[in-house]
DNA sequence: AGCGTATTTCCTGTTT
DNA sequence: CAAACAGGAAATACGC
C-alpha cells in the first residue's frame, strides 16, 4: 500500500503545513479535498473524519501513506511490520517511543500526529457546528514565546485566511518542526540565514496556501526578491540561501521545541 | 471608486 | 545545459 508514496501527484506542502489553520479547518477547505480526494471511496470514513485516538489499524495505515506522500518520507525508513496498529496505540505512545516505533521518520510523524491532535482543540467559529469528540491532548511538547503566541492570535481571522505574507510563510515554516527542513532550512540562525532545500516544493506549498496552482520557484523568487528593496530579505551571494533583513521580525525571538 | 501594497506573471539577460 | 539570479514592467489581488 505504501508502494506508492513515492509519487508527487500531491503537493509536499499541504495546508496542514499553516501553523495558523486549525485540523478542523483544513479537513473542510478545498486543499483537503483535492489531498483526500483519491481516498478510499467508500463506505467506511476515512481517518480524516475520525480523531487519532479512534482510528483503525486502516486508518493508521491510510495516514501514515498520506505522511509519505505529503511530506515526502521515505516509506522504506518506516518498518512495515509497524503498521498494525490502532490509533489509541498510536496516541499512547510517547516521542521516544514513536521515535523507537517508525524510525528515522519518527520525530516527523509525531510531530504531525501531535499537530492534529493539538489542533482539533476547539476553535470552534461556527456555533452551529457540534463540538468535536476530540479529547483535549497534551501540548506541553509545544512551548511558544509570547512572541509567537501574540503573533499567531493576531494573525489568525475570525474565520477565513490569515494574511500571511509570503516572507512570513517562509518564517513560520522555519520556526515550525516538523519535515520542514527537507524543504527549508536555517543554515545559520543566528543571524537569520536560511536555505530552500526543495525550490519546487516550497514553491507547490506557497501556491497551495495562495490556491494557485501555478506557483512556481521561479516566480516565488521573484517576490522574494522583491523584498530586498523593504529590508525583508538581504542578498545572500548564494543559490537559494536567504537572509532576513533588518524589517523581517519574529524569526529570532522563538523556539518551538518539540 | 481609487489607491497603495504585495505579490504574480512574463521576459531578457547573466551567472553558477 | 539546466537551474538560479536579477530586475524591469505590467497585471492582479486585496484591504482600506
Amino acid at each position: 500500500m505504501l508502494d506508492s508514496c513515492t509519487n508527487n501527484a500531491l503537493l509536499p506542502g499541504t495546508a496542514l503545513y499553516e501553523p495558523l489553520m486549525t485540523w478542523t479547518e483544513f479537513i473542510s477547505s478545498e486543499d483537503s479535498l483535492q489531498v483526500f480526494d483519491h481516498e478510499s471511496g467508500g463506505s467506511s470514513a476515512a481517518w480524516t473524519a475520525v480523531p487519532p485516538e479512534h482510528w483503525t489499524r486502516h486508518h493508521v495505515c491510510d495516514w501514515l501513506q498520506f505522511c509519505c506522500d505529503q511530506y515526502k518520507l521515505d516509506s522504506n525508513s518506516i518498518p512495515t511490520s509497524q503498521f498494525d496498529i490502532t490509533g489509541a496505540q498510536l496516541c499512547s505512545m510517547s516521542k521516544e517511543e514513536f521515535i523507537d516505533w517508525a524510525g528515522i521518520c519518527g520525530e516527523c510523524l509525531y510531530f504531525i500526529l501531535q499537530n492534529l491532535r493539538t489542533n482539533v482543540i476547539p476553535v470552534c467559529d461556527s456555533p452551529e457546528e457540534e463540538s468535536p469528540p476530540f479529547k483535549e491532548c497534551d501540548t506541553k511538547e509545544m512551548q511558544c514565546t509570547e512572541d509567537t503566541k501574540t503573533h499567531k492570535g493576531t494573525n489568525r481571522a475570525k474565520s477565513g485566511q490569515p494574511a500571511t505574507h509570503l516572507w512570513e510563510f517562509v518564517r513560520d515554516l522555519l520556526l515550525t518542526p516538523g519535515d520542514h527542513r527537507q524543504i527549508l532550512e536555517w543554515e545559520d540562525r543566528d543571524i537569520g540565514i536560511f536555505r530552500v532545500v526543495k525550490s519546487e516544493a516550497l514553491a507547490r506549498m506557497w501556491g497551495l496556501k495562495k490556491k494557485n496552482n501555478k506557483m512556481t520557484y521561479e516566480k516565488l523568487s521573484r517576490a522574494l526578491r522583491h523584498y530586498y528593496k523593504t529590508g525583508i530579505l538581504e542578498r545572500v551571494d548564494r543559490r537559494l540561501v536567504y537572509k532576513f533583513g533588518k524589517n523581517a521580525h519574529g524569526w529570532q525571538d522563538c523556539k518551538i521545541v518539540m
